[in-house]
Parts: structure tokens; sequence; C-alpha cells
RNA sequence: CGGGGCGUAGCGCAGUCUGGUAGCGCACUACACUGGGGGUGUAGUGGUCGUCGGUUCAAAUCCGGCCGCCCCGACCA
């Protein structure tokens, strides 16, 4: 490509409304323009990119054996009231009315469009397992869009469907999928981690997150430092402490606290670690049925002082409202007689579910259920009962892996892909069968594969930039070279030499964008080149001429190397030759 | 939706408190010089100051409504 036919679109200030880095860095090096708030054009040099992402997962499932189909954006309400999801899904979900004043909706995701594909298309278990794929704008009306394209409303996403006669074969697809995820990673050049995943509104049991880390991430990722153990901390199991609890050696001690409500007030107020004092939420409980059901019935959750609540984990608990719900101050007041910031398990009359850290202690503070007052060295079983105890905090780096093996690190990530067994919640509801070996209608199994392919483009950003600008990953990058001449509208020389490497680059397929602008001046030409991070670059000018070299730098090296203009094909193929798509965007 | 902030040229900003000719830097156009890391000079282009209404002889500036955008929380590829 030449620049002088090539919208470089680069700019020198960083807009004020970007945060965070890729953001800025594809606003500034002319990728994308914002059109309203989550919502973005992809200018030529970013759409290249995004080309390439697409293409490598392209590659990715075809290779693992999926079809790759195309369905509408919009989709008619039937199909999302037959699913159960039109009421479910909220107000994410974009609806819209036709001319007619019938109901649609933009998709976010698309399993009840496949689902209902399927059940028309699939008769006979010999048709599977089947697998679906496509790579297609979404639209998710997201409260709050931010970071660019990697929160937008409208992106682009590769979701992929499998259907299935037995959980054996789901899980078999599921595994390939694994890998084929893990591969698309790799050869995008991220450092990712696969770490188990909560299912999270799309529903199904088991279940895996993609993470590309950077410190920007939104999750918060937990890892064992001795196995490949990792998990979403929303999931992350915080195991029981070894061992007995430690006897009692205190009794029961009423102390004056005035004011004194935060765990962090009492327990400088009363010289004892954050650790050793008990915290007390309530939330609501779970209608007993439906019919009868009383809001205003509540439950308590106890918490070591130094612990937050997990709040995935505690409502999927029997008997606690999902979703999570704290009781407000004046039913607390009003009911348990107390501030919030006073309460405590002894002697409450509410059902208390104990979190395994905090019932390993001993000796311990918390409310006293009175304004105002705490209790010292209170103990479970002779104090008050320890009726459940369950694992409900978030894991704290250094807490011991749930798989026995090393301790836990915690990192951000940011999620670029899930994958799920979705089971037969889709097919049940929208009565997907298909006749088994016995002749007898059964429903299919189902899994979904989601990548974010726009957001993969930013996270490749995050982590992967410096002072300069980007630094694309080879597989990632619009184009692989930069050629740049010095004074070409003066010397002959220049020009002829660039002209004839460029046309055999190009030859050779390799992607190289010609900074051909007459009298467009170095500087400008370099700093634009490391903005757009460019991974090569080739300076071709009378000087090195002179002595039959041209100069070749990477954008990830900060010297100049010489290189004889008769060996730098060969010099160039060393990189190139990697398995890139060149080809599919010419 | 709750809390905070912002809307003045394509981008970054000043001007608003204290009402009186709409400014600066970058970018852009033309010409000249310059020519190995965003160069210099001269001359230019570009703004109904988010929008609607009010106060006033006079509003970017004061008052009110609306709209948009950004940040912090719940959601997710």
């Amino acid at each position: 490509m030449r620049a002088s036919q090539f919208l470089i679109a680069t700019q020198k200030e960083t807009p004020a409304d970007a945060e965070v880095i890729s953001h800025q860095l594809m606003l500034r090096s002319g990728m994308i323009r914002k059109l309203a708030a989550g919502l973005y054009s992809w200018l030529p040099m970013g759409l290249r990119v995004l080309r390439k992402a697409e293409a490598i997962v392209r590659e990715e499932m075809n290779r693992a054996g999926v079809q790759e189909v195309l369905m509408p954006v919009t989709q008619p309400a039937e199909l999302w009231e037959e699913s159960g999801r039109w009421e479910q899904y909220g107000p994410e979900l974009l609806r819209i009315k036709d001319r007619h004043g019938r109901s649609f909706c933009l998709g976010p995701t698309h399993e009840e469009v496949i689902t209902d594909l399927v059940r028309n298309e699939l008769r006979s278990y010999k048709q599977l397992p089947a697998s679906f794929y496509q790579i297609q704008t979404k639209f998710r009306d997201e409260i709050r869009p931010r970071f660019g394209i990697m929160r937008s409303r409208e992106f682009l996403m590769k979701d992929a469907y499998s259907f299935h006669i037995s959980q054996e074969s789901l899980q078999q697809t599921y595994e390939v999928m694994y890998q084929a995820y893990s591969a698309i990673f790799q050869r995008m050049g991220l450092d990712f981690r696969p770490v188990l995943a909560d299912t999270g509104s799309i529903g199904g049991s088991h279940s895996h997150e993609f993470h590309v880390l950077a410190e920007s991430g939104e999750d918060d990722i937990a890892f064992s430092t001795e196995s490949d153990f990792a998990a979403n901390i929303e999931m992350a199991e915080a195991v029981a402490p070894t061992g007995e609890r430690p006897a009692a050696k205190e009794q029961v001690k009423d102390v004056e606290t005035p004011n004194q409500h935060s765990i962090e007030e009492v327990s400088q107020f009363l010289g004892m670690e954050k650790s050793n004092v008990a915290k007390t939420l309530i939330v609501l409980a779970e209608p007993e049925d439906e019919e009868a059901s009383d809001p205003s019935q509540l439950i308590a959750l106890v918490l070591r002082g130094d612990h937050e609540l997990n709040d995935i984990k505690t409502e999927k608990l029997r008997g606690v409202a999902s979703p999570l719900t704290f009781a407000s101050e004046e039913q607390v007041k009003q009911q348990l007689g107390c501030n919030v910031g006073s309460l405590g398990p002894v002697g409450l009359n509410i059902p208390i579910i104990v979190d395994r850290s905090a019932a390993h202690l001993a000796d311990f503070a918390c409310g006293a259920n009175k304004e105002g007052v705490h209790l010292t060295g209170v103990n479970w079983e002779r104090d008050c009962p320890l009726a459940r105890v369950e694992d409900i905090r978030n894991v704290l780096a250094g807490d011991l892996s749930p798989d026995g093996k090393g301790v836990l690190e915690i990192k951000r990530g940011i999620e670029v892909g899930h994958i799920f067994q979705l089971g037969s919640k889709y097919s049940e509801a929208m009565n997907a069968r298909v006749l088994n070996e016995e002749g007898r209608e059964q429903v299919m199994l189902m899994g979904c594969y989601g990548i974010g392919v726009s957001r993969v483009v930013a996270s490749a950003i995050e982590q992967n930039n410096d002072d300069n600008g980007i630094l694309w990953p080879n597989a990632l990058a619009p184009f692989q070279v930069a050629l740049i001449p010095i004074n070409m509208h003066k010397s002959e020389q220049v020009r002829e030499t660039c002209e004839k490497l460029y046309a055999e680059l190009l030859e050779s397929g390799v992607d190289v964008l010609f900074m051909d602008q007459e009298k467009a001046r170095l500087g400008g030409m370099l700093a634009d080149v490391e903005l757009i991070g460019l991974p090569h670059r080739i300076v071709v000018g009378d000087r090195g001429l002179e002595k039959g070299v041209v100069e070749y730098r990477n954008r990830r090296e900060t010297e100049n190397q010489d290189i004889p203009l008769a060996e730098l094909h060969e010099f160039l193929k060393r990189f190139l030759n990697e398995p890139l798509n060149e080809r599919m965007l010419s």
C-alpha cells in the first residue's frame, strides 16, 4: 500500500476523553473514531488489524471443524420469548418495533437463532456432533460503555455453537474449542490465561474464560504459583483453614465502642487485627415459595474483618436471594434493633451463614447488636451456634490454592473469550430434538463459545505499547513493514530503489506500507510509523545507498542495522516467515 | 440509574468568577527557505461558543429547561 493513497489519520495530541492506553493509541494512530457513546467507526488502518484478528479466528475455527454461517443481527421477539430471555435479559437487550408493530431485538448473542436453525435442519443423531460459528456485529446496550472499543455497545464477536447427543460428545468439543482458543490467542502473540469462570446470564454448567493479562483489565484472576490452577476471582474457592479451631481462652466481654462502626474503626479502637474482628452483613433471603414471598426475610453473613464478600458464590447458596441484595439500613434497624455497624452473630435471631475462615476464629470481636457496644472474646459454639459454614469470601493473594498446590496470586485480566457447556438450557426450552439410536426423540445438548474480536485488538495494544506508540505483534500489525525514503523528491536513486523494493516486497507477499508522499519529512514519517506500531521498518537514503545498504530497525529495538541491498530479501524472510495472513488482505 | 465532572475551530486548551470586537498551540492551504527524528518564515482557511428559552442597550460569560460526552458503581466478548 502506498501512503499517498491510504488514510493515515494520526494525531499528536491525546483526545481528552480517552482513559486507557489502548483507547488513546487507537485514536491517535487513526484506527478508530467515535460516532457516539460506545459506537465506533473503524478507519482503514484499524480495519486492517481487525481483519487480521478475524482471519486468525476464522482459520482456527475452520481447522477445528466448525462451519461458518451468518445469522441476522435483527431477531424476532418470539424466539426470545420461547427461551424465556425476552423477560430475563434486561435492558441490555435493545428491543425495537418494525412498522407493523412487531417486536424485534438487536442480537446481543445468537443462542436462540442458532437453536431455531438447527432444530429445523438436523433430524438425526447421525448428523451430530455439529458446530457452527459466525463473525458478526453484536449489539449490547451497555449501561456504561467505556475504554473505547474495549467495552462498546456495537462490537465484533465470533460466536460458535455446538450440538450433541451426549455429554461425552459435548465434553469432547469443549476440549477442542479450548485448544482452538489457546491456539488463536497464541498466534496473536498475546499473554493470556484460560481460567475457571462463572456462567453468568448465558446459563449452563462448565465454563472457562480466556483472559489477556493487563493492568487495565476489569476482572481479577487468581492463579496458583505451583500448578496451572486459574480461576476468575468470582469463582475461586477459598479453602477452609487447616487444623482445629484454636481453643477459647477468653470470656465474652462487653466493650463500650461509641461511634465505632466500620471494621477499620473497631479494630483500631480495640487494638486488634482486622482479621480477628468478625463482620456481619445482612442480605435478603430467597422467598421460600413464590406465593408467600416475604421480602423481609433476612440472612446474616459473617466474615473475617479483612475478607471481602464474594457475591457470586453467595447468591448461589440455598436460601439466599439471587441476585444478592443487601438489606436496607431501615430494614436492619427495624428487625434487628440496631445499626448496621453494630451487628454481630451472638444472639441474632435470623439464619446465619459463616464463612469458612470466620468459622475458624477464636476469641474474636464482633458487634453486640446494640448501638455503641462490641463484644470481645467471642467463641463459636460456646457463645453462638455455628450452624452453617460456607465459602462466601473472595480469595486473597497468598491463600492456599484449592487444588492443594501452591498459593494464589492475583492479577488483572481482560476477558477476550468465554466457552460454556450449556447443556439443554436452550434446546429444552426451544424443543430442539433429534432422533437417537433407538428412534426416539432426544433433546440435544449444546455448547457455546465466544471471542470478542474487536476487544482482542484493544487488549493486544494494552499489552504491547511504549512511549512512542503501539508495538503490534506480527500477526496483528496492519502492515508488516514500513518503507521510508529520505528526500525522495530530490534523489532519483532513492526513488528508484524504493519503487523497486516496494514492488519486490509486494511480489513476495509482504504487507508493506510505502511512505511515498512527496516531501514528507523524515521525522514525521518515523513518528507516524512508530505510533501506528508497524513491527519492521526500512529507511532508504542516499547516504546508505552510496555504501549499498539500507537501514533496518525492529519496532521493539532502538538501534538501526545496515543491510546490504542484495541481502535484504533474505534478511526479511527470516522474520516474515511466520504464519502470516498478508495475502488474505491484499 | 445513583454519585462526580465537562461541552468554545479537526485535536489540545484559554476566555466565563467581574456581560461590551471570539483567542492561543497543533493540524490544514499557498509560497519561500530547509531537508537523516514532528524545521523556519510570510500570508491564509476554519467557530450560529452543545441546544432551547429568559434577563439585559448588549450574553461564550448571568438565570432556567433540555441534549450530549467522560469518570466512579451494578453488567459483559
